[in-house]
DNA sequence: GTGAAAGATAGACACGCGTCGATCTGTGAT
DNA sequence: ATCACAGATCGACGCGTGTCTATCTTTCAC
C-alpha cells in the first residue's frame, strides 16, 4: 500500500479534479454526463440551438437526425427531464431550446 | 413543416452549441462523454487528481472505490485510452495522473 | 529458484439502453 | 362530426457494458 493521500480542498463549486467525489455525487454527475453521451443526444442539442431563434420545432429534427420519429421524441424528452432543452407545446407542435445556463453548470463540474 | 434552421456560423472550434454536428463528430464526443459518464470512472478520476503529487497508485483505488480489482483496472484503462488518465509502470505498479488538458478540451466542446 | 504481491486478462452474467413498429392522445382544419 | 397530422407512449428486440470470479503475467524479496 502506497499512502499518498492529500486531505480534500475545501471548495465552493468543486469540480471533478479538486474535490474527491463521493459515490453519490458521483452518480448524479455520471446520471447528466449519460444524457449527453450519445450521438442523437448530442445532434439534437445542436440542431436546436442552430435553428432561427434558439428554437426548433420537433417536427424539423426527425428528418435530419435520421432516426425514427417515436426515437427521436424519446431522446427529445431524455434531454427535457435533464434540463438541457426546454419545451413548449403550441398547438400541436412541441418547440424545444437550450438551456445554456444547464450546459455551463455542468461544464463547471468537469473543468479543470 | 415549420423551416425553421439557419445556416451554419463557421468557428474554429465549435462547441455542441455553435455549430450542427454531423453523425461523425457526434459519435466522436459521445464515446469521449461515454468513459466520464460512469460513476466509478468519476471518482477513480478525482481519487486520482485529489492524491499528493497529483498521481495515485492503482493499489490505492480499489479500497476506496469499493469494488473488486479487476473492475477497478478496467477502469482505468478505459480512462487511459480515453485520454483522461496517463498510466506509468513503476516495477509491481501502476501510477496514475489527470491529463487536465484532456478535459479541458473536452469541456471547450461542450460549453457554450 | 521460489513464493508473494500487483495488476492485467478472460469468460460469464445481468441489466440498461437505443432503436423500431404499432398504437394512443391531442389539436386544428374542413 | 370527421379527418389528418404532431407527438407521446407501449412493447419488443438486440447489443453494449459494469460487475464478478478465476486465472495469467510480471516483478521483486528472500
Amino acid at each position: 500500500m502506497a499512502v499518498n493521500m492529500k486531505p480534500k480542498p475545501q471548495q465552493c463549486c468543486p469540480s471533478v479534479t479538486s474535490a474527491v467525489l463521493d459515490e453519490q455525487a458521483a452518480v448524479e454527475l455520471s446520471d447528466a454526463l449519460k444524457v449527453l453521451a450519445d450521438p442523437a443526444r448530442l445532434r439534437l442539442l445542436s440542431l436546436v440551438a442552430a435553428s432561427d431563434g434558439g428554437e426548433a420545432c420537433a417536427c424539423d429534427l426527425v428528418a435530419p437526425l435520421e432516426r425514427s420519429q417515436p426515437t427521436v421524441s424519446h431522446h427529445l424528452s431524455m434531454l427535457v427531464e435533464a434540463g438541457f432543452l426546454v419545451r413548449e407545446k403550441r398547438g400541436r407542435w412541441a418547440w424545444y431550446r437550450v438551456d445554456e445556463s444547464r450546459l455551463r453548470d455542468l461544464c463547471a463540474l468537469l473543468c479543470p
